[in-house]
DNA sequence: TATGAATGAGGGTTCATTCAT
DNA sequence: CATGAATGAACCCTCATTCAT
């Protein structure tokens, strides 16, 4: 007999997950979980071996939907500004419209047994991001610095941006603004310093 | 009389709090904190109320830590950016100099109970900062961003490079030299986009 | 170097023993004991051996102030009833008058490590009280009837009617009056059923 | 699906609860009860809350048991002495029969956090013996004296008698009747005093 | 003697996980 | 598969007691 698991409700343990680590910490117990979800307690482990892995699961769900919301409706042309701008949008705007996610995410990359694993398509998806990012770095000054020091760059620009935004959502634009102007200046500037 | 309450041992448990707490998370043991000081378990309840005032007694600890290696050797006079690469140099050094005491800050950051009290040395400190910061503001183009902005600009960019000297302290210098100039041309750049 | 243990402070501790377990129980804690007595929590145990100790050193305490009490101003000759009278008064005020050595009392004998330790004294009071009670039957009708249970009769009524009188202070001579009524027409009447 | 909770593993826990309670004092510990019951620390929690709920419990089911069985095979007819004697016998027979269940009963009665609820029947048997003491008050001397302290002196009287016949369970008939005689010439009495 | 910091066993309670239903 | 009662290890914390001062 194959799976009778509904693939529904993984996912909806998934999210549910995310909102209540969110709200409650990573501490949050398994059966805040099913409950909020509407499960009996023993459900979440037909569909995780234990609460570890639910939250890796709760991680890559997370990365994924990120990696997917970053590159929606990326023009195949147009400058590298452009196109790190409108990934850069893409990025701020996710945050600011999943704080649950945001915050979950954030907190888990901090757990202790966090194994970072994803899958091919996010791996991709991240390699578009990787090619800007040297594309970037090619026209700028700083020609000697690994693209990975870049994204942790741009990452952490980004997520400083959303916090803002997330705090005062009717400064949305400006702040995303600001930031994008920040991390380019900081990435492409010509340095005369 | 009796023995009196030592300081020492206190600072003991803090010291040791913070490094329990960053390899192991905050849902690290009281017992797994006193073992590790060579305390009884009895002995961490004298000197704190209870495990959450330990963690935010750590985080005191470490923010005032943090701001008083921030600031240290800093010259009377010489221009904004010189001030600034030093705070930023002071900055990143701790943290990679101290790696546990960034992780248990970054960790107690995210605890839901977390009181922010900080005394009024550290206040002042984290004003000398702000007033730099005002300094580059009023010198570069990005004249209508909010101070707290910035500095969650400089401390999200500061981190990053921290994170970096970390995996890799060979590159000390280059790390240090390229985050602080990705974040000072970020925020003092003339725009011409 | 004869005792320097001061008397007075060993009273204190038995008196405020009393108040607390009297108020909070026998799961008090010594510190809270100490605490109230305004001396350090080692002190209690450089006058008794142990908590248990204590207990029972308030318990041999108090039952000596009552008996005590019991027989204050007794008339040398007398009726038998007004010599009962006036014991039964003397208990019942004692009981309305000192609620907490009451209440500590009654807390104490469901204690389960209790060991019923009086003196000599206050056995000879209570000797006191055996003749009196024995003269009762003599002129009633339940000669059959045990000393030890008349005298469990006395305390239960006594102890029935103390409390309502600490409940409504205003009626202590009805409750006192109605009570001994009860209780000596109970042992002394003739009965006719 | 699944278990459902069984009324049989709470009663057993009330029960045996209500022994280790008798003789070890409220303050035994759950580890004590659950072991005493044959099942694990946690299953305990499963049925109450907590041991404030457990103790509560207890209460109440002693309470209603009493009742119960203070007022079975009660006539519909015959004389006020006749039913008082009938419920005077029960409850003392209970007591003398249930000496664990009396024990608790006593210690939980002083236990500092009780809540007072009993079920509605309950009440209501309260209530039968309320009218009866009142027809006893209607036929003696002491009018004034208001309905609850005469139950208090039923109880204590009762109580006491109990006690003789838990320690000499030969003399039971003797004392049931010397201790119902000694509580009803009590409150019945004209008084000629 | 008096003190109170230090101790560590023990207590109530939580919770991830198992498994009978 | 879904359920939720049952489990017992582990946790935080209390507290009687000891002992260095």
């Amino acid at each position: 007999m194959a799976r009778q698991k509904s693939e529904e409700k993984r996912n909806t343990l998934l999210s549910v997950a995310a909102q209540v680590f969110a709200r409650n910490g990573l501490s949050a117990s398994t059966a805040s979980i099913t409950a909020a979800a509407g499960m009996a307690e023993g459900t979440l482990f037909v569909y995780f071996k234990g609460k570890d892995e639910l939250i890796n699961a709760v991680y890559s769900e997370i990365k994924t939907d990120l990696a997917e919301a970053m590159l929606s409706g990326h023009p195949k042309d147009g400058s590298v500004t452009e196109k790190m701008r409108l990934v850069w949008n893409n990025y701020v705007c996710w945050g600011a419209e999943n704080p649950d996610k945001l915050a979950a995410l954030n907190k888990i990359k901090l757990y202790e047994n966090l194994k970072c694993e994803v899958d091919e398509t996010t791996t991709q998806r991240f390699c578009y991001l990787h090619n800007l990012i040297e594309g970037a770095i090619a026209g700028g000054s700083l020609k000697d610095v690994p693209y990975e020091f870049m994204l942790a760059t741009f990452a952490a620009q980004a997520e400083a941006t959303m916090q803002f935004i997330h705090k005062d959502p009717d400064k949305t634009e400006f702040y995303r603004e600001r930031g994008f102007e920040i991390f380019w200046n900081g990435i492409t500037r010509t340095t005369t310093d």
